[in-house]
DNA sequence: GGTCACCTCGCTATTTATGGGGAGTGTAAA
DNA sequence: TTTACACTCCCCATAAATAGCGAGGTGACC
């Protein structure tokens, strides 16, 4: 596990392939996934069976990605559910592009609301993979966490995340609205006036550059200044 | 680390002592944070200060809650921003309550926008500290892993987040949403009246039990339903 | 001792969101 | 095939948020 030492987005690509090869299986993939699609992307499957996931907008529905979502320990593709007409289409149209009929992905979560998947996929019965899984589930588990600090390393929009903090009042202000009080409550339980709640607001809406309340409380929420 | 079968909370306090025991430092802890406080939380602290630390609001400047919010890596304490008067003091009181000098804090992320922390502290010089983060940052990283599955397993609250699953168009709404637009523009984007997209809104709110648009927003951010 | 950020309060007008009703289409699952 | 459910459109009245103005007191840091 030399990854720790890999230093360019490039590397990352050259490190996934050898990590292919020393685990033995078909693929090894690792990508990033938000609201505009992936963001980040590494890992050996065919570019045709990327390109066609992209264009297809199979991120909407591949039940991989969905199912991941609701857990945190590594998911076995077998437990998800493929029962939807679409799901099976869209298994087959992958096992067709050479993606392996068996696979386990992890779910990595980082600051800012990050969401990632790091996958090993195979071709083998199911006691064959069982027994894979058995046995490098840990190191798995770790290869995903060392993957995923690299990513944030390369991530250039990082610098502007850093800009304005906020108060602690401007803090309260929109951890309550985002447990759904509306302004008059929010004014309520702060014991202050409507009217100098706005001004939290509104300096709130001004440091997170939003464009709204929704927009502050849900920037808010995905940099990890409040929790709900 | 038999820790993967224990099986209730009482046995994760019984496991964290042993493994303080086993790792040779002075606390070992885990806590799951959310808005509320401390939601779960076991450890080896002496209860007068975890009381202490509850009842001062302390997690709310807590340097090491605060900064492991921005990190993925495991954090080391001393390289976490301990500059502001209310954070020395802190620290101070701490220390005095038996907290080790030294500590290594490791973020963990689960499903449902969790947050929690995983801790081990200690009492001693610098280079020490930094041996023993060098020997056993992996199986801190794969125990924090485990003790949050577990903790996940018990929590009560899992069974009403199943609830009503979102439509695609419902989603998308509320990405666009959660992105600042307004709903003139989400209606725009999505090529629908702003008649529809209310209905799109409405139903959100009814299927996530939001009190309005904001907390609807917030909600899908926090159960992870959407991305930005 | 001055500066700066934070906290607090006030007004008016306009724009935007919400609540509650009804109604027709198509696709997909049972 | 029938039953769902998602998707689309419309009206009206009220509640809430936003934009723009201003102003004084407190505490921390240099």
């Amino acid at each position: 596990m030399a990854l720790e030492t890999s230093s360019a987005l490039s590397d990352l690509q050259t490190v996934i392939e050898q990590l292919r090869d020393v685990f033995h299986v078909d693929h090894m993939v690792y990508h990033w996934v938000n609201a505009k699609g992936a963001r980040l992307g590494v890992g050996t499957y065919a570019p045709e069976w990327v390109q066609r996931y992209v264009e297809r907008g199979y991120i909407r529905l591949d039940p991989v990605v969905i199912g991941c979502f609701q857990k945190f320990h590594p998911v076995d593709w077998k437990f998800l559910d493929w029962s939807s007409k679409a799901s099976r289409e869209f298994q087959h149209d992958a096992i067709a592009h050479g993606v392996g009929n068996q696979g386990l992905s992890i779910p990595i979560r980082g600051p800012h609301g990050q969401y990632a998947l790091f996958t090993a996929s195979h071709n083998c019965d199911d006691a064959t993979w069982a027994d894979f899984i058995e046995d490098q589930r840990r190191d798995l588990i770790l290869l995903a966490h060392y993957f995923n600090e690299k990513a944030l390393d390369l991530e250039p929009d990082k610098i502007q995340d850093a800009a304005q903090p906020l108060s602690p009042r401007e803090l309260e202000t929109l951890t309550l609205l985002a447990i759904g009080y509306n302004r008059a409550q929010v004014a309520q339980t702060l014991s202050i006036s409507e009217h100098t709640l706005r001004v939290y607001v509104e300096s709130a809406r001004f440091k997170l550059s939003a464009l709204n309340t929704t927009h502050a409380v849900a920037t808010a929420l995905n940099r990890g200044l409040i929790v709900i």
